[in-house]
Parts: C-alpha cells; sequence; structure tokens
DNA sequence: ATGAAAGCGCTAACAT
DNA sequence: ATGTTAGCGCTTTCAT
C-alpha cells in the first residue's frame, strides 16, 4: 500500500453480533407456523392461507431472515446460478457479453457468476472446475478451444453448455457467436475493392487469442488470393490503448513510409493510430486506410468514424443466456444449437470508397 | 433476433448423458476406501497414507468427479465466496476494481462472485439478498448509500463488510476508498491557481451516483469560497462516450462562448470534448482548460493528455478484498478498518501552469 | 491411519 | 391448507 494512505481507527470493532445466522425455524417458531410452511411462503410454492402468509412473512422481515440457499439448493438439487467464464474484463468487450447475458437472465430466476480466465487455459481450467463444483444450472463461455481436461469437464457436468463468441470449430453443445475468419476475410475484401495494395498489420502477441489469430488467418488468406500479402507485421503485450496505437503505429509507418492500410486487431489500438496518423498529417484514406475491430460504441466521437466490423456482443451474450434458459426452464429442444450472427462491416471514414 | 442469423442444425441433441453426478462414493467405491477417507484425501486434510491416497486420486481422476460444493459448504458452514457488489460493467472504473480484488483473491481459496446493480438502490437490494442467501465469507459493495433494508441485511449478516470507492460518510464496517469531496475539491482548487474564472461543469444526470454528486459538490463549494461559480451545467443520461462528450461540449460552448474551462465528471466524455475542442481550434489550454476524473490508462495517448485525478480504482479492489483475505484467516484485527486512499491530480496538458 | 454416525438447513413426497 | 418424515452429499466428531 502507498504511503498517500492513511487508516482511520477502527470504528467500533465488531461486524454484526457473532450470534449464528437465522434458519427456518427461527421463522418458524416466531410466527408459529411449521417449518415447511414457512417454506412454502418464502418460495410461493403451494397452497397458503393469505393469513399464514402474513404472519409469516412479517415474521421473516421482523427477524431480518436471509434463507440459506445452499441447504435450499442441496435440498432440491436445483440451483440457479450460470457460470459465466470469460477471459478479462480488462477491454470492453467481454463486460457488453456480461451485460446482455445479465439483461436476458434478470427476466429469470438464474443469476450469472462470474469467473475470469486471463485468457490462460490452466485459469480457465481452474475457474472451470471451481464454478462447477456448485452445480450450476448452466455454462456460458468464451471461445472453443480448451484443454482436454476442461473439455471433459464440460461434456460431464451434464447441463447446458453454450460457447461464445467464435464459431469457427466444434462446440461441446450449443455455441453462439460469429466467425473471425469470415470476420477478416469481409474486412480483407473491403479493404481490396477499395484499392489499397500495401497492408500492414497490428495485433495483440497473445498467442491464447484465438479469435485474433482466425481473423488475422481470414485476413491473410483473402489478401493473398488476390496476389497481395501482409508487407508488415507489429504486435504488443499488455492492454490495449490508445497510446498502444499509437507507439506501434509509428513504428510501423517509420519502417515502411509506403504503407497504404492499417489494419488492427481492435478498435482501442486503431483509434490511436487513427490519432497519430492525422496528426502527422496522413490523408485519410485517401493515401492511408485503417480499420479495426470490434464495432466499440464508446469511441463513435473520434475524429473520423474507424472502420471495424461489429462482433456482436452484446447480441451474443442475450442469445446464449436465452439458451440456458430455455434449457433450465426444460425445454428440450434448446440444447445443442448453433447459431451464427453475422456481423456488419461498418466502412466509417477510414476506408475510401473505390 | 435479426435476420442476419442462422441456426445450423443441432449437432447431436444431447449434452452430456443424463446420469446423475458423480459423488464421493461414487470415488469411494470405485477405490475401495471409506468415503471419509476419499473427503480427507481430497481436502488434504488430515493423515492418509501416501498410498491410499494414489488409489483415491487416480480413482477420482479417472472417473471425472468434481466435488459437489454445496453439500461441502452445508456441511462445513464454510463458503470461500466473496460477495462483490457494483454498479455497472459499462464503463471502465469498475471493471479495474474487480480485476484488484480478483489479483488479490486468486492467492486465496476465496473466490469473488460478482452481482451488478445498474446504479439502482432497489437491484442492489435484490442482488444482496440473493448474494447474502449463498452465506459468503464476506461482501465488497460500491458506495456507502443504500437502502435501510440493504444496510440492515449487511449489518446482520454476521460477516466482513468493505464498502469501497467512497469514504465521505458512514461505514457499516470496513471502507476503502478517495474522498470525491475532496476529489473536487483538488480540481477546483487547481483550476482557480491557474487563473481559470469562467467554468462550465458537464457531467451524467444520474441522480445515483453519489460520488459524482460528492465531486460536484466539493468542486462548487471551493469555486465559491474564492467568489467565483459554475456558469453553466450540461447533464447527460445514458452510457458515457467520446460522442457524448462532443455533443455535450459543443452544446455549452455554443451557449456561452466565453467559458474558460470545462470541468468532466469523468474522463471519457472529457476525452470527447478534448477531440472537439481541439478540431474547433481552441487555444488549450491556454484560452480554455479541461479536466476529468478517473485516471482512464487507455486513454494515455489523446492528443493531449487530459487533465484528470487518478480514482485509485485497482488499488481500491486490492485493499477491499485483502481485508476480506485477513478475516477470513481469522485476524480480529482486520474487521472496521477505513482505509483512505489520496489520489494525486495529473494536471496533463489540459490544465496550465499559471 | 481409517471408519461410523450424526447432522448442516432446507425441500420432496407423502400424510392429514 | 398444513404437518411429518426422510433425505440431499458432504464434514464433524468420535471411535477404533
Amino acid at each position: 500500500m502507498s504511503n498517500d494512505t492513511y487508516r482511520r481507527a477502527s470504528g467500533h470493532g465488531h461486524h454484526g453480533d457473532p450470534r449464528r445466522p437465522l434458519t427456518l425455524r427461527d421463522v418458524s417458531e416466531a410466527s408459529g407456523v411449521s417449518e415447511m410452511t414457512v417454506s412454502r411462503v418464502l418460495r410461493n410454492r403451494g397452497d397458503v392461507s393469505a393469513a399464514t402468509r402474513e404472519r409469516v412473512l412479517a415474521a421473516a422481515k421482523r427477524l431480518g431472515y436471509v434463507p440459506n440457499k445452499i441447504a435450499g439448493a442441496l435440498a432440491s438439487s436445483r440451483v440457479n446460478l450460470v457460470a459465466v467464464i470469460v477471459p478479462s474484463l480488462s477491454n470492453m468487450v467481454f463486460p457488453e457479453v456480461v451485460n446482455g447475458i445479465s439483461h436476458v437472465l434478470e427476466e429469470t430466476e438464474l443469476q450469472p457468476v462470474l469467473g475470469v480466465t486471463h485468457y490462460t487455459p490452466e485459469q480457465e481450467e481452474k475457474v472451470l472446475y471451481e464454478m462447477l463444483s456448485w452445480r450450476p444450472s448452466g455454462v456460458i463461455i468464451a471461445g472453443l478451444e480448451r484443454t482436454d481436461s476442461a473439455q471433459a469437464m464440460l461434456r460431464n457436468a451434464g447441463i447446458p453448455v453454450v460457447e461464445i463468441m467464435d464459431v469457427d470449430g466444434e462446440a461441446i453443445d450449443s455455441c453462439v457467436g460469429i466467425s473471425h475468419r469470415r470476420a477478416g476475410r469481409d474486412m480483407a475484401k473491403a479493404i481490396i475493392e477499395a484499392g489499397y495494395k500495401r497492408i500492414g498489420v497490428l495485433g495483440t502477441k497473445m498467442p491464447q487469442d484465438h479469435r485474433a489469430r482466425k481473423r488475422l488467418a481470414g485476413f491473410e488468406e483473402t489478401i493473398r488470393e488476390v496476389g497481395l500479402e501482409i508487407v508488415d507485421q507489429e504486435f504488443y503485450d499488455g492492454t490495449s490503448g490508445l497510446g498502444k496505437g499509437r507507439e506501434m503505429t509509428e513504428a510501423m509507418l517509420t519502417r515502411n513510409p509506403d504503407l497504404d492500410f492499417l489494419y488492427y486487431s481492435n478498435d482501442m489500438i486503431g483509434a490511436g493510430g487513427l490519432l497519430y496518423c492525422q496528426e502527422m498529417g496522413y490523408d485519410i484514406p485517401g493515401k492511408l486506410g485503417l480499420a479495426g475491430f470490434n464495432g466499440i460504441e464508446m469511441l463513435d466521437g473520434l475524429p473520423r468514424k474507424l472502420a471495424t466490423i461489429d462482433s456482436c456482443r452484446r447480441e451474443i451474450g442475450e442469445a446464449a443466456a436465452r439458451i440456458i434458459a430455455e434449457c433450465a426452464s426444460g425445454d428440450p429442444t434448446a440444447a445443442g444449437q448453433q447459431v451464427v450472427l453475422l456481423p456488419k462491416l461498418e466502412p466509417g471514414d477510414t476506408l475510401r470508397k473505390h
């Protein structure tokens, strides 16, 4: 802890008396009704007379009773939790997915529980194990690539699994996402059609970011088909920020002053590159084109709108949550869906019309 | 769902055979050892011979056994979950707090569980109730303002509670954060010292964003002390983005062309404003100064560095998690701490030196 | 070093 | 409409 810190003396030293948490029995005694009836009232199950219901609710409220879901879940073997496993919260993409999920699940009894893997298979395996041990009603997990062990856990869990973001590969159960390979191809096509020829690529170094890798593969494949190739590449570690985009762009344009297009692996570094190029007086999109990926709404408002492809983050979250919710509500046709979203390319102002 | 979508036929229709999940008993039978011993092996508790341990581990692995924490938690009344309750994931601030928390808890047995309140007291109450019903080992919750009922729940939960982000008010138990009132005052002082006189304020409309409100209160109070006042204000709904910052800035500068300082409630809209002002050819920071709040690292790389105050998000998360971890490890002195972080003002390039 | 028995707090299933 | 009984799958405690 920095020395820019001080601690006030402890206020009163205790937090809540060390008395045991209240149980159904306490409410039962306080209301003069059997535990079973109390349980029914609290869950709105079965027939309970209005009078009893009132008494029970009053007692529960007065005591400040909070049910113990652990006991409830064990007894009923029903857990209203949905495990949501994502690689990171540090960029804009996964929070939006999570928002989509929350939004849909809020209409149901289900509750999302978040796990973060930091893009490492080991951490993913650990988080998955941890979450499955709480016997959730479903799993929503980013990506299709994982360790055999993680794969086995998901298969054996006996619950609906939705793999999200990516559809280029084999899903265990359900799958919702876009084809990143195709996103790469689409952007390449647009760039080629616009007549750009000397293309540089700027992206993440993370070997575990399979979606970025697939986009790049699709991109490269497509420009090769027309006899072009990637003139230069630049990769980075760490979090994407405007500064990173600037630095990388400067480095690349210094090495290769004759590039006429820069393809970024995400909008954030693309935005940094755009700001840099504008300051340096590049003619955009005339002499130099730029494109990113994701369609980050927050960045609408740059001097020029960056060409990008929307990654449909919120929709993916919503569709995935809907599948889990359908499965949980007993719909047998809900499992095993493969939902492929087709994202739109947004040319913005950094990709010239041909 | 949009029609930009298609569904592939279901792959195989089932997800994991409908066989019941494995129990300790299964491992016990498979390894020829009592359930009790299996339990001991799996938890590394008590003395077990190396030979038995091997056999048990082998059997557990072969079967793909995943322990049932629900049963375990009920039996032991120990739950390794920490409830983390934040208003939103849509801006950059809370994800960073969550990262700080995760980072610290990863060194322990504890696991964060996230709840989102969308800045509404009702949702906060609901999420809190839901999470407390899982009997977590602690609660980390943003802000100091909440309904009486939520307050009561926290007091009665009998677990450590850390209220984060804000220290201007009474904490229930522990508290980690910065004084937003003071952040407002500090920025006001800097602006005054730099000689700016005609100040406009741009911020969020959310009445539930108590921290923004407190910053503004501190700010206004301070400029009044020197006989100045806020010349104009502009508020917005919805998510902060560059575009919002631009629009608001344009509106305000059109209404009040003679403003010489714009104080934004966060860096994102501040960045949008900065981009707008630069395009319009304002002399920054000479004739017009700008400042935001948060110290969002991702935005380093703007044409000019925006003046801001770091909100110590990651540090807050880390300190809060440390308190919970200490309490959980039985340290009786850990509870009731009040940790006040003192954030630094970063003048950047949008606040002139006097 | 290993096992047997008794519950954790609730709910399903069956009374009444 | 309400009560009774028997577990849910583990861990605690006490034997051996």
